[in-house]
RNA sequence: CGCGGGGUAGAGCAGCCCGGUAGCUCGUCAGGCUCAUAACCUGAAGGUCGGAGGUUCAAAUCCUCCCCCCGCAA
């Protein structure tokens, strides 16, 4: 089938790759290079990357909303246009204008998890599965007709970053499926009564507040691990924590219960004791490793607030 | 030229500002103690202080350039 692809980070790239493997694609559109990163150099989107290690035409249009745009993309004929997390609103033209329509991979299991951080929220939130969902695209997001589902669980080890590994793989496989019997796959609606919605990620929730439980606190970090990574300051200096175990033990919120071959933190409830640490400037390590050169001070308060 | 931190023994850190025999915690090895142990005691090995120049009687430390890692902001 002729395809075009349209899908912007590291999550749009195996379903991208499963594509190219057994469709011809026949153009990739991503968000435009920007300035990112240390030196605010101009980088390519990862699926700009794979594109063209591919020789595949890229587009990279600011927006779809003018008709020049429009016509640029009928123009392709394609057969269907697969969209993973691609990041432009998609006008009613282009989205009817593949005979197969417009078909999107979504890391949840719609309706739950609409919106732009389903792989982490649903961690956050205690769920114990999630999942990969293949549907249309609608004019509304993620409320489009779903064609398949595939679901796994969430446990006390998962993390955001593994989570979103293994769901980039498994909508990749899962879209492939779908495209192989298209027509004969009849859409289900979203049942609008459970929908819910995974607003995107702040820097401001990522400061850990040990007014909360442990139990909150150690689902937030292993949600945002690694990325963006909850954290807390000591001496003016900013310390990722990148998991940490729930331990039952009291003690005023954010004190430094134990500073000696671990790191004990009184929450709200309970108590976290920290695993993976990362220092400002420095790379993550076991906290052991850490604690070998670094010293915290026992009965100093973390504050939530600075 | 976005802002900033860092590269010192296998690991984690101090020392650098105010040049003068390279140090701490852990690990490793050997021995001792112990019913026993990730415990304790004694001893040992292990470092061209990221690289290259420069200043100096003398550079981990001061100056210049380069390489690598990371945090923040976008």
């Amino acid at each position: 089938m002729k395809v075009v692809f349209m899908g912007t980070p590291d999550f749009a790239v195996p379903v991208l790759e499963k594509l190219i493997n057994v469709h011809d694609v026949i153009c990739v559109y991503t968000r435009a290079p920007k300035e990112a990163g240390r030196g605010n150099k101009i980088t390519k989107t990862p699926v700009h990357l794979v594109a063209e290690k591919n020789g595949i035409e890229v587009r990279v249009p600011k927006t779809f909303r003018n008709e020049e745009e429009q016509e640029k993309f009928k123009a392709l004929q394609a057969d269907v246009a697969v969209v993973a997390a691609y990041g432009l609103i998609l006008p009613k033209t282009v989205i009817e204008s593949p005979k197969l329509g417009c078909l999107n991979v979504h890391a949840s299991l719609l309706p739950r998890w609409r919106g732009a951080a389903p792989i982490q929220r649903s961690i956050e939130f205690g769920d114990k599965e999630s999942g990969v969902t293949i549907m249309q695209i609608a004019e509304e997001l993620d409320a489009g007709a779903m064609y398949a589902k595939a679901a796994v669980p969430i446990t006390a080890e998962t993390t955001g970053g593994v989570l979103h590994d293994r769901l980039a793989i498994l909508g990749a496989d899962l879209m492939l499926e779908v495209l192989s019997d298209l027509p004969n796959i009849t859409p289900e609606a979203q049942d609008e009564k459970t929908v819910t919605y995974a607003a995107k990620l702040e820097k401001s929730e990522c400061r850990l507040d040990f007014a909360r439980s442990a139990q909150v606190l150690e689902r937030k970090i292993r949600a945002f691990n690694p990325f963006p990574a909850m954290f807390f300051e000591y001496q003016g200096e900013r310390f990722k924590v990148l998991s940490a175990d729930i331990v039952d033990t009291r003690g005023r919120a954010g004190e430094i219960l134990e500073a000696d071959g671990k790191l004990l933190i009184a929450c709200g409830e309970k108590a976290l004791s920290v695993r993976q640490i990362q220092r400002q400037g420095k790379k993550a390590m076991p906290i052991e490793e850490l604690l070998r050169g670094f010293a915290f001070v026992k009965g100093m308060i973390l504050h939530d607030r600075q």
